[in-house]
DNA sequence: ATACTGAGTACCTTTTTGGTAACTATGAGA
DNA sequence: TCTCATAGTTACCAAAAAGGTACTCAGTAT
């Protein structure tokens, strides 16, 4: 069996080095979908095919990675049912919620640059 | 004259789509080195040679297309002195400053983040 | 004449990220 | 028995971001 570069031997926030908490947290939520499920997520418990239409421009594979990848830090929580077809279902833990200030505070901030910008 | 990929072409935010405000927001804050380097100059107008005493672990070329990249989109602002060995420095907009209250809260969220999770 | 200085730029390589398309599993329904 | 559905995985490729090294420019000090 050769290794592989797969989701799953991802580096996770913890094997990195940081100087400072601002690193630790773009690291966390700095993916280009991160930040945006995790927003939608705070509006309840959601199956992958729910988050792929509101991701429709992203590919199954970039949410899969970006799901696994907050699932690896501990900001969702990941339910697979034994059923088929499969069900998944994702929802935030306490880490993914105890986020969801900054990223109003994104939301709001980003909103008000561009407009004054433009 | 070839075309070129230097600092200059590089795309604004103003240039791109968005779905809501958090995307803007990494965006403009989202590089590698770009919120280090905004928290930094909270301190106050620093010289290029300042910050690159600051990140260290960096090179002049990454500094120097990373706050271009923040003067670009108005949040830092640089002046430059007519005089040789040339003298530059940099400074926060309004912008830049307004972003503060966020970068604060990114730093206390990430540091424990880490402690609750190791 | 030469070396030094600060703040870069040019050119190239490596690493990371994103995208496409094909493949998987398993039970239900036709 | 064949196809459909969901939630993936995998291999392969392209694009973007990051990094490294060498070079520049124009005064000033030696």
């Amino acid at each position: 069996m050769q290794a592989n570069q797969s989701v799953a031997d991802v580096m996770t926030f913890r094997e990195r080095e940081y100087k400072c908490g601002i690193d630790i947290t773009l690291a966390v939520v700095g993916g280009k979908w991160k930040a945006s499920i995790l927003w939608h997520l705070a509006q309840g418990t959601m199956r992958f095919s729910d988050l792929q239409r509101q991701f429709s421009d992203t590919t199954r594979k970039m949410l899969t990675q970006q799901l696994r990848e907050l699932e690896e830090d501990g900001l969702v929580y990941r339910k697979v049912y034994a059923q088929v077809p499969p069900k998944v279902e994702y929802s935030l833990t306490e880490s993914g919620r105890s986020i969801h200030p900054i990223l109003e505070q994104m939301c709001s901030w980003g909103k008000q640059f561009l407009k004054e910008s433009s």
